[in-house]
DNA sequence: CGCAAAAAACCGACCGCTCGGTATGTTAGC
DNA sequence: GCTAACATACCGAGCGGTCGGTTTTTTGCG
C-alpha cells in the first residue's frame, strides 16, 4: 500500500516552504530535507525547481477554472452566479492560502514561457468574471457608470489580498469571510441600481 | 552644479529593475550598470542589497504615513477624512507604481529586522485607518454588520492590486481611477446604514 | 509459480557558475 | 596630505543541476 507518493511529498513541502520563506530563499535541498526525500529523487519526478514552482500555478488554477466552469453551467440568474462564484473563488484561495501566497509573490520567478502560459490561464479566468458583470449590467442588475475593468480589479484584489491578512486559525470561517467579502462587492457594485 | 546623486539614481534604477524582473533576479551588478555608476561607488552609498531594497521602503512608508497624519489633522467630518485618505493613498500609489509591486512582493527578500520595522509601521498606517472607521461606525455613518477587519482588509486589498493591473499610459488617469475606488469601497461601507 | 531481465525509483557526491561583498587602489578638492 | 568619492580586481559561499551508480519493482516467459 503506496504512503504518499514522493511527487505529492516534494509539492506539499515546496508549497509551505515557499510561501513562508520565498522561492527564491528556498533552496532544493531545503525543500528535500523537509520532505524527506533526497534529491536525486525530487530531480526524478521534477525536471528542475521551475518545475516544482509550476506545478503549484497549474494546480490552482485547473482547480478554480474548473469550480467556474461548473458555476456558470448551472444556468442560474447572473446575480446569483456571481455570488455564488464570488463566494467559491474566496473559500477556495482560504482552502488553499499557501499557494496563493506564491501564487501572486512569484509569478515572475517562473520561466518565461511558463510565465505566460499562467497569464494567459489568468486572463481567461478573468474575462468568464467580467462577462458576467457585462450581463448583469445589459440586465440592468449592476451599475455601468464605473469601468468594468475597475470593477473586476476591485473584485481580484480581494482574492490576492486574502493571504496577507486572513488568519486560518482566527475566529472568523473561511465560509464566513467569503460572504463578508461577497457581500461588500455586490453591495458596492448594485450601489445606484434602481431595483 | 550636482547633477543628480548617485544615492538617488543607484536606488531609481534599483525600484525599475526590481519592479519588473524581481529583487531576486537583478544582481548588484545590473543595478549599477543601470544607473550609469560602478559597485564601488554603490557599495560607498549603501552597506549592501537590503539596504537597496529597505530605502525603497522606507520612502513609501513616510510617505504615505506623512500624508495620512496631515489628512487627518484636517479636522474634517469622518466620511470627508476617509474619502480623502482613501483617494490619497490611492493616488500616491499610482504615482509610485514600481515602488508598490516591490513593496508588495519583496517583503519577505529584507532581513528580519527590516521586515519588523516595515510589519511595525504599516500596522500603524493600518490603525490610524482603522480608527476611522471605527469613528464612523459609532457616529453611524458606517455599517457595523461585518467585522472592521474585514472592511479594512477590503480596501487595502485595492492598493495592493494596483501595480497587478493599472496602466498608467492607458485611457483612465490615476485620479479618476482613485475617485471610482474609493467610490466603491464608501458605496460598501455605508450600505444599509440608514442616513 | 520461479526467476531473470528490464525498467523505474532513488541516491549523494560533485561541478560550474553566479553573485553579494570586500580589499586595495586611484583621483580630486580643500 | 588628508579625506571623501569613487574604480577595479578579486574572493568564496551557496546554488541548481548532473551523473554514475545502486536498489526496488514490474514484466515476461517457461
Amino acid at each position: 500500500m503506496k504512503d504518499f507518493s514522493v511527487r505529492d511529498q516534494v509539492q506539499q513541502a515546496a508549497v509551505e516552504l515557499f510561501a513562508t520563506k520565498g522561492y527564491a530563499n528556498t533552496s532544493v535541498q531545503e525543500v528535500v530535507e523537509a520532505a524527506g526525500v533526497t534529491k536525486g529523487a525530487m530531480y526524478h519526478y521534477y525536471r528542475s525547481k521551475d518545475d516544482l514552482l509550476f506545478g503549484i500555478y497549474e494546480r490552482l488554477l485547473t482547480l478554480q477554472q474548473e469550480h467556474l466552469d461548473e458555476i456558470i453551467g448551472r444556468g442560474m440568474p447572473v446575480a446569483e452566479t456571481l455570488r455564488a462564484a464570488c463566494v467559491d473563488v474566496i473559500e477556495t484561495s482560504i482552502e488553499y492560502l499557501p499557494e496563493g501566497t506564491v501564487f501572486f509573490r512569484s509569478m515572475h520567478m517562473l520561466s518565461p514561457d511558463r510565465h505566460d502560459e499562467v497569464v494567459r490561464r489568468r486572463r481567461r479566468y478573468n474575462d468568464d468574471f467580467v462577462a458576467l458583470i457585462e450581463r448583469g449590467q445589459s440586465e440592468g442588475v449592476f451599475r455601468t457608470d464605473i469601468p468594468r475593468a475597475v470593477l473586476m480589479a476591485h473584485f481580484f484584489s480581494d482574492i490576492h489580498y486574502l493571504s496577507q491578512w486572513y488568519n486560518p486559525s482566527g475566529p472568523e470561517s473561511g465560509t464566513e469571510v467569503a460572504e463578508q467579502i461577497t457581500e461588500l462587492f455586490l453591495d458596492s457594485l448594485t450601489t445606484g441600481v434602481t431595483s
